[in-house]
DNA sequence: ACCTGGTTGTGAATCGATTCACATGGGGCG
DNA sequence: CGCCCCATGTGAATCGATTCACAACCAGGT
């Protein structure tokens, strides 16, 4: 397949999401003009990028919802569901597994992993935070097939690392730290450090009148 | 000043904390070459981002890592602190209060509002949830200059719309739905179940040998 | 003072993603 | 049936970001 662009694949997801409110909405028809405006991309984008994997549509009456909807969960790969496991058991593991939402999109956390003695054995919830060392027989067992790196900086590489050894392919990193990865390993990062700064950058530009590029 | 992409600015990000380890480590002075060997990027692209703001090495010797880490910080308008407001004392909201990380980087998460009376009053730590009316008022006492959503997704817009009102220039939604705000407002998100779904479907292309392009 | 090895800063070239624009196909109505 | 309006799917054009490649520069050694 022609390689899909991660924008690609993103807005895809947004797209999923406005035909199940569309679908909730009773609307059997949707153009894709009126898809793309409800997540503020234009038309030709959204044609664009359903092109890559066929063409869903009807001309002259646009795509039906209820199709489209199914069509763009099998792409992405939601008919099944996905076992993760969360390494990390600080503020970002627990609100992952506090956080229901996952679940309704068919990600189940079936295991909590810590270093910290003081962490394991520690029940939350219904489940029991584990030894890291039984991680590698976990992913053996194919109990899981995502792994969530939500760990201190200086420990993501390490548990990358243990996750690529035990064959995992799918790696969610809340660690602010580029891991290195096989390249067929695929790697997302969620650094909310990072998402302040970008704001800050933002606002100091708006208020700041910052100077421009001083040379010399 | 010429547009700043998005990339760059997250990238200056990372360039930061890179050298904030490097100083740690105690080395005087860092090439583009290794800089960028640690976030995974060429070194003309670290060149060419920094190039943007001035020029801060010198030739044949690379940069002061001290020197280039204090620019940096002006850049991203890191030399003072930020108030954050928190609007959703759900389990986001409640991760975000207990992580430390964000002070560290010079952003306090100053108020948490919510809408419902159950939460209302009730103690997070040091805080003190408070009603979603009075964040105008706050706003406009210059309380906080960044807001986070951290609602579920219906509530979004019209968190984002009251934030734009009192004057809120920057927002961080971690809600799944699109905002929108007048263009002066800049919004970061945080998308969790993207990034799942993101995952979801690279898995599913390697494993699945998803089928190609099916016309007709 | 000159040569050598190293590194920046940046215009030009390349690459990839977005947008344009239109031929193609579809339904409804008289 | 024939005409009209509508919306898709996609090659071509555009736009923006990344990478290339090299002149300019720096320090140290001889």
């Amino acid at each position: 397949m022609t390689h899909i662009s991660e924008s690609t694949v993103r807005r895809l997801s947004h797209y999923y999401r406005v035909l199940e409110e569309v679908d909730a909405e009773g609307k059997r028809m949707i153009s894709s003009q009126r898809l793309a405006e409800r997540e503020g991309v234009t038309s030709a984008q959204v044609r664009k990028d359903l092109s890559y994997f066929g063409s869903f549509g009807r001309r002259g009456l646009g795509y039906n919802v209820a199709h489209l909807r199914a069509e763009i969960r099998a792409i992405l790969g939601l008919e099944r569901r996905w076992n993760v496991a969360v390494v990390g058991a600080g503020h970002i593991g627990l609100a992952l597994l506090a956080y229901r939402g996952f679940e309704e999109q068919g990600f189940d956390v079936v295991a909590v992993f810590d270093r910290a003695p003081a962490q394991i054995g520690k029940r939350i919830g219904a489940r029991t935070v584990l030894d890291i060392a039984g991680l590698p027989d976990a992913a053996a067992r194919g109990a899981f097939e995502i792994g969530v790196i939500a760990t201190p900086a200086p420990a993501a590489q390490e548990v990358a690392d243990a996750f690529v050894k035990a064959g995992i392919r799918g790696i969610l990193n809340f660690a602010p730290r580029k891991l290195f990865v096989p390249k067929d390993v695929t790697v997302r990062n969620v650094d909310m450090t990072l998402e302040f700064e970008s704001l800050s950058f933002a606002l100091a530009q708006k208020t700041g009148g910052r100077r421009r590029r001083a040379r010399g």
